[in-house]
DNA sequence: TATATTATAGATAAATAAAGTCTTTGATTA
DNA sequence: TAATCAAAGACTTTATTTATCTATAATATA
């Protein structure tokens, strides 16, 4: 069980745009040449993020991306989830009904991590970063 | 990301281990039977836990698995680390020192959902099963 | 000792998921 | 109109997970 890359290259321009971000909209080359990564593919990964109502997108001269929401409303849990999806992390084919002990106790550990990233804002890390980062 | 399938069947069978089964060992046949799996895929799994030092096999005729600690002493966390590893969820491939920020948080976010795990023991649920689960 | 029983280990195959590419379309600006 | 940029879909490649098959080793008991 891995966080996959795309949720490493969300949370990566998530913080480039808060920490460097100006008014005006980040191409996806930008973006992509900063993270090694193609530009077509982020590109999906961005999409991802717009439709999560994470970042907002313009096209043509002058278009690319930017945030839609202040820094500070804006959690590791958002863009975590709009990557990864909000499924459980362990989920039993077999739904033996709600009353599972073994899912219960699964789904309440997976709820203490995402309350520490739900509380995880952009705005705490921005502050922070170095030029290398 | 998801917990794999074979950590359901660590957790069931550990469960089941610990709910019913006697001071003689159990074959991998009828553990493997109560959950639908091969026997020969469940064995690799139950050598995990072996290695884990959860449980402990007997080679032969009467062999099989038994428990090899109290239940009050196995948690949830040393039967996903037995299957799962130890290693971080988020394990960026640059590293970028000890300070990566972003690094810094999916570990503590990570480390509360271990926590949890790290204290919630078997002998909790033994009690409250029932019998179809 | 011989035989049946059971776990361990390694190689391999099949299935699934993740990562990445290519190409077309559509929107926007200058 | 031409250049620029995002969105979407089909597709390929790579990695991981799941599962099978076979051979070997250990143990009990008849
Ligand atoms: S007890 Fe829970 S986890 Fe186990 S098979 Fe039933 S529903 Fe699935
Ligand atoms: S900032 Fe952290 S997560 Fe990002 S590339 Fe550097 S080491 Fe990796």
């Amino acid at each position: 069980m891995k966080y996959s890359k795309a949720t490493n290259y969300a949370l990566h321009t998530m913080l480039f745009l808060v920490a460097y971000a100006p008014d005006k909209p980040v191409g996806v080359q930008q973006l992509a040449e900063r993270q090694n990564v193609s530009p077509t593919y982020l590109s999906k990964i961005l999409t991802k993020l717009v439709k999560a109502g994470l970042v907002e997108s313009a096209s043509g001269a002058n278009g690319g991306y930017r945030l839609r929401r202040r820094k500070e409303e804006i959690s590791f849990l958002d863009i975590i989830h709009a990557i990864e999806g909000t499924a459980s992390l362990f989920d039993c084919t077999l739904n033996h009904s709600s009353e599972c002990l073994i899912q219960q106790e699964m789904v309440k550990a997976e709820g203490q991590m995402e309350e520490y990233l739900r509380n995880k804002m952009m705005s705490e890390l921005a502050g922070k970063l170095t030029e290398s980062h």
